[in-house]
RNA sequence: GGAGAGGUGGCCGAGUGGCUUAAGGCACAGGUUUGCUAAACCUGCGUAGGGUCACACCUACCGAGGGUUCGAAUCCCUCCCUCUCCGCCA
């Protein structure tokens, strides 16, 4: 959410940046009501500053003995006139809160403008693509004859979008949870969070995902309650409803969860393999940073993402998207993509944002530069640091042998017995 | 699932209709006193919105939402959460 404030002082800015987002954000309406809600405001606390006054002279007269009817009555049509004017308030604040509700963050300065992905800029590129003397197979053909992934029987078992990992599959699977939790915990600083994987509606309001974004979710039947798309949902909101000292800043959680996403809208697309499911693995990272430095905790965060690729020697590219690409919620958005030699493209396995005040404002989530300063809200961020599905996926296919079996990198192998290759086993 | 207890400011805690603009204490910040430390004393110290050039000032907030009343932390209703015990359970 932006600063009502924000936009009621930048009102050409706002609508300039937005349409560099393609959003049909309704800021006039959004001026409009702001102008109204004031000016009832204003009525209204001057009549409650009236009641209370005579209400309270009400109780003295009662004291001395005095006749109160009349004062009474008097008070009374205040009070209904007050009422008259908060069902108006309330009405103009519920619309007011729906219209904000409709306004994405605004990018940041160094985002390229562009309406669609052709226009997000490659930034950097790492590693060497493997070559083949051999046609390399995708991953759910690997992954099927080595015995290790089982895509019917999922369907089976679940449905569309599942997936069932056996043998050495489940292992490599955990073994990248834990390199990759090692990893950020023992080097680069963060604190390891195991949270709920369903959480309410205010926490998923807090991160954006509500009230725009409902049809994407999973969601309980007969409770409030709903699966985790990502953990960003439940890390971020760790702080909801908290005001932070400026010294703790920056504060830095990773988290291993499963994500569910219903994937509405996306019939027909990455039908095959692990790429996109209902259920996946993600180790994600989280901060909370100080404004004036959030942008060198992007850079941060997002080396932190690209490490877990480097030291598994899997060939990626960072790309910044473009203005018309970044989610709703986010003001800069590196994405990082890994090479798939069967597919021949990079695919994203990890999306680095930096959502400024957006989520914070929403979450209220704020910090105190000093003792007697007035609280404001700090900058969260957040990214992949990976995707785990998607880890294996591009492991099996970048690391596979002309024989069917695949190599296990280096940094994984003391997870996995030891053991330097996968091949074929029986289920 | 059953029974009970409870939710008040950073923390503890008083408060059953108007003298509460939420007592008092702790913690914290500034100051006075003091050989140093400590103590004592004084002052300040919540959040949000409105308002102002800036102050002043105003309004709201005692888990949430309704209701009764001239007036609600206080009375009534609904809901949420926490804790204890029992049952069930990994």
């Amino acid at each position: 959410m932006l600063d009502l404030a924000f936009i009621r002082e930048n009102a050409d800015r706002v609508r300039e940046a937005l349409a560099k987002r393609k959003s049909d954000a309704p800021i006039d309406t959004i001026l409009q009501l702001d102008a109204d809600r004031r000016a009832a405001l204003v009525e209204v606390e001057g009549l409650k500053k009236e009641r209370n006054e005579k209400s309270k002279t009400i109780g003295q007269l009662i004291q001395s003995g005095g006749d109160v009817q009349a004062r009474k009555d008097e008070v009374k049509r205040i009070g209904a006139r007050i009422s008259e004017i908060e069902e108006k308030l309330e009405s103009i604040e519920s619309k007011l809160q729906d219209a904000m509700f409709e306004v994405p963050n605004l990018s940041h300065e160094s985002v390229p403008v562009g309406d669609t992905e052709e226009a997000n800029v490659e930034i950097a590129t790492w590693g060497d693509k493997p070559e083949f003397d051999f046609e390399p197979l995708a991953h759910w053909d690997l992954g099927t004859n080595l015995g290790i992934l089982d895509f019917e029987r999922a369907a089976k078992i679940a449905g569309a979008r599942f997936a069932l990992y056996f043998g050495d599959g489940a292992r490599l699977e955990r073994a990248l949870i834990q390199f990759m939790l090692d990893l950020h915990t023992g080097e680069h600083g963060y604190t390891e969070t195991l949270p709920p994987f369903l959480v309410n509606r205010d926490a998923l309001i807090g991160t954006g995902q509500l009230p725009k974004f409902e049809e994407d979710l999973f969601k309980t039947d007969g409770h409030d309650l709903f699966l985790i798309p990502t953990a960003e949902v439940p890390v971020t909101n760790i702080h909801a409803d908290e005001i932070l000292d400026a010294e703790q800043l920056p504060l830095a959680y990773c988290a291993y969860t499963p994500c569910f996403r219903s994937e509405a809208g996306s019939y027909g697309k990455d039908v095959r393999g692990l790429i996109r499911q209902h259920q996946f693995n993600k180790v994600e990272l989280v901060r909370f940073a100080h404004p004036d430095h959030s942008y060198d905790e992007l850079e941060t965060l997002t080396r932190h993402a690209e490490t877990v690729l480097e030291r598994l020697e899997l060939p990626y590219r960072r790309v910044v998207l473009c203005t018309g690409d970044t989610s709703f919620t986010s003001a800069k958005t590196y994405d990082l993509e890994v090479w798939l030699p069967a597919q021949r493209l990079y695919r994203e396995i990890s999306s680095c944002s930096n959502f400024e005040a957006f989520q914070a404002r929403r979450a209220k989530i704020r910090y105190r530069e000093a003792k007697g300063e007035k609280p404001r809200p700090l900058h969260t961020l957040n990214g992949s640091g990976l995707a785990v599905g998607r880890t294996l996926v591009a492991i099996l296919e970048n690391y596979q042998q002309a024989d069917g079996s695949v190599v296990i990198p280096e940094v994984l192998r003391h997870y996995m017995g030891g053991r330097e290759r996968i091949t074929a086993q029986s289920t």
